[in-house]
DNA sequence: CTCATTGATAGGCACTGTCTATCATCATGA
DNA sequence: TCATGATGATAGACAGTGCCTATCAATGAG
C-alpha cells in the first residue's frame, strides 16, 4: 500500500467518477481502475460498486475512508512542515556562551542578529569551555562562543574577534597612577577566577605565571573578581567586554605595556548540517564587533 | 514520498545505525542509505547527522517524526481494519422486509442467523416493496426480502420458501363452518391491506378481481386488517406465516379451495460486492422455512 | 600500523506504475 | 430496434525506481 493509492482512493470517492477522479489525481482513467483494482486485490476487499452511473463507496471503504485521509493528511503535514524548516536560517539554534563573555558580549549581538536573521531563533546556555564542548558532542548545542582554539577533525571553527585584556587596578593602587602597566608589575599581586575558567590560564600565561598560585583567593565569576579587584584585594586582567562594568565597579583600567588578549571564536561539530546557520550568525556578531580591539 | 521511506525513516531514528535500521526494515544497508539520501533530498533539509558512532535525528528530523508515525500508524490501521472486514460474512447487513412479513418472519429467523452467522449483524428495516426498492438502489440497503419478482439485470434474487394463503373468517361467517372455502365465496366480501402493500393485489388477483374495489375499507397494516376482519366487517387472505396472529385475533382459518400463495424471495443488486453474505442469509431462511408449505 | 566497523557509491536486475489503444457493457434517443 | 455516447476494464509497451551485491572511503581501536 502507497501514500498514492490513498490519495487515488480517496479521490474516487469524492467524485464517484473514475475518469474525474483520474483527471484530478493527474492520471489517465486506465491507471486509476488498474491501481484501485490492485489496492482492492491487497486490501482483499471491495472498495467500490462500480454502477452505470456512479461509483459508489462500500461500507468497508467508508470505514477506511477516514484512515486514509488521516494519513494523507500526515503526509502533507510532514512536505509543508520540511518546507517551513528548509530555510537554514531559519529555527532554533542553541548557541554556548562561556561566563566571562556571555554577559558583556550578547547584549551587543542581539538586536543586530535579530535584525540579520529574525527567522533564526537562538537560545544561549551560558557554561565553562568544557561543559559547552560536551554538550556540543551529545547534539544539546549547535554552536558555542569560545575563547579558545580547538583542534580536532571533529570540530569546526571561526574566529570572530579579538578581545585585548586591560589591566585592572583598585583606584588606591600605585600602579592606577600609571599611563601603561606591565604585566611583571601587575602580577605581583594578581588575583584569578576558579578553575575551569578560561580566562584564569590565560591571565595567568598572559603575566608570565607557568603554574598554579598557592593561597590566592579565586573569584568564581568574573563580576565577584571585579568586586575583590575593586576592594583592594589586588589586580587582575579583564577582557576588554567587560571594560564598563569593571568601570561601574569602581575599578581603574590601564593599557598592558605588552598588548595581549584572546580570540573569540565561533566552534561547531563538523558534522552539523546547519553550519550555513552558525556561519550567518558569526558573519553578524563580526561585523558588529569589527574595529573592536583598536 | 512514500509511506515505505517514512518506516525507515522511523526504524533508522529509533536505531541509531544504518545496518540495524535496514535489518529491521529487511532491507540491505545500502538501499536504507540511498532512500534516505533520497528523502533528505526530496523535503531539501538533512534529517540525520552522520557521526562516527552514532546517527543523530536533527532537529527537523525531530519535528517530523511525530508526523510521520501517524502517518504509518494510519496505514497500519487501513491494513488492520481491512483484514477484520475481509471475511465476507462479517459486518453490517441492511435488510428491508416488507411490512407483510417482518413481524411474523423475523422472530423465526433471528435466532437461527445469529448461531448461523455470529459475526453478521442484520439491520432489518420495514417497508413496502417499492420503498425497499428505492433504498436498494440508493445503497441504503444491502438486501431485501420481498414477495414479488422483479426482473432486470440490475437485481438478484433467490427464492427463500413458498407461504401459502388462508382464508380469514370471523368466527360467525357461514363459511366459517366449512372445512374449505373457495376463492369465489370469499370474494363477495373480501377486505384488503390499502394501496403499496403488495399482498393487496396478490389477494385481489388469487379471488378473481380485477380492478379495485369501490368504496371497500381498506386497512393500512395487516394487524389492522385482521382484527377488521375479528370484528366482522368481512373476510380476508391472510399469508401462512400470520396464522398464529390471526388466530389470536379471533379468527378462523380455512384452506383455499385452489391453492394460492407467495413466493417470498430475498433480493440485491446484482453488483453487490458481499453477495457471498446475501446468500448465506439466504440459506439460513430458506433451510428454517423449509418444508413450511406443507 | 593494521584491522574492524560503518556509511557511501556503482552497476545491474526486476518490478511496477504509467501511457495509448482498444474492448465490453449499458443507457439513451431517433 | 438500432446507432451512439459514456463509462470502466483490459492489453501491451516503456520508463522509472527500488533493491541487491560488490566495493570504496573514513574513522577509531588494539
Amino acid at each position: 500500500m502507497n501514500l498514492r493509492d490513498l490519495r487515488y482512493l480517496l479521490a474516487l470517492a469524492e467524485h464517484g467518477h473514475f475518469g474525474l477522479a483520474a483527471e484530478a489525481c493527474g492520471i489517465s482513467q486506465p491507471t486509476l481502475s488498474v491501481q484501485l483494482r490492485k489496492l482492492e486485490d491487497e486490501l482483499g476487499l471491495a472498495l467500490f460498486e462500480r454502477g452505470n452511473k456512479a461509483v459508489i463507496p462500500t461500507e468497508a471503504c467508508a470505514r477506511l475512508l477516514g484512515h486514509a485521509r488521516g494519513a494523507v493528511a500526515e503526509a502533507d503535514a510532514i512536505l509543508t512542515l520540511a518546507r517551513s524548516l528548509r530555510a537554514p536560517l531559519a529555527g532554533r539554534l542553541r548557541l554556548g556562551v562561556i561566563p566571562t563573555l556571555a554577559p558583556y558580549l550578547l547584549p551587543l549581538i542581539f538586536a543586530p542578529l535579530r535584525e540579520a536573521l529574525p527567522a533564526l531563533d537562538i537560545e544561549p546556555w551560558e557554561d565553562q569551555t568544557s561543559a559547552l564542548l560536551e554538550r556540543l558532542q551529545r547534539h544539546e548545542l549547535d554552536a558555542a562562543l569560545l575563547a579558545t582554539g580547538l583542534g580536532g577533525a571533529e570540530w569546526q571553527s571561526l574566529a570572530l574577534f579579538e578581545e585585548p585584556f586591560l589591566a585592572a587596578l583598585p583606584p588606591d593602587h600605585p600602579l592606577a597612577a600609571r599611563e601603561v602597566v606591565s604585566q611583571a608589575e601587575l602580577a605581583r599581586d594578581i588575583l584569578v577566577l576558579a578553575d575551569g575558567h578560561c580566562l584564569r590560564e590565560q591571565a595567568l600565561e598572559a603575566c608570565g605565571h607557568r603554574g598554579a598560585l598557592g593561597g590566592t583567593l579565586r573569584a568564581a565569576s568574573l563580576p565577584t573578581l571585579l568586586n575583590m579587584v575593586a576592594a583592594g584585594y589586588g589586580t587582575t586582567l579583564v577582557p576588554a567586554l567587560a571594560a564598563g562594568a569593571a568601570q561601574d565597579a569602581g575599578i581603574v583600567l590601564r593599557p598592558l605595556a605588552e598588548q595581549a588578549g584572546r580570540t573569540i571564536r565561533i566552534a561547531w561539530r563538523a558534522r552539523f548540517p546547519r553550519h550555513a546557520a552558525v556561519e550567518a550568525v558569526a558573519g553578524v556578531i563580526a561585523g558588529r564587533l569589527r574595529g573592536f580591539a583598536a
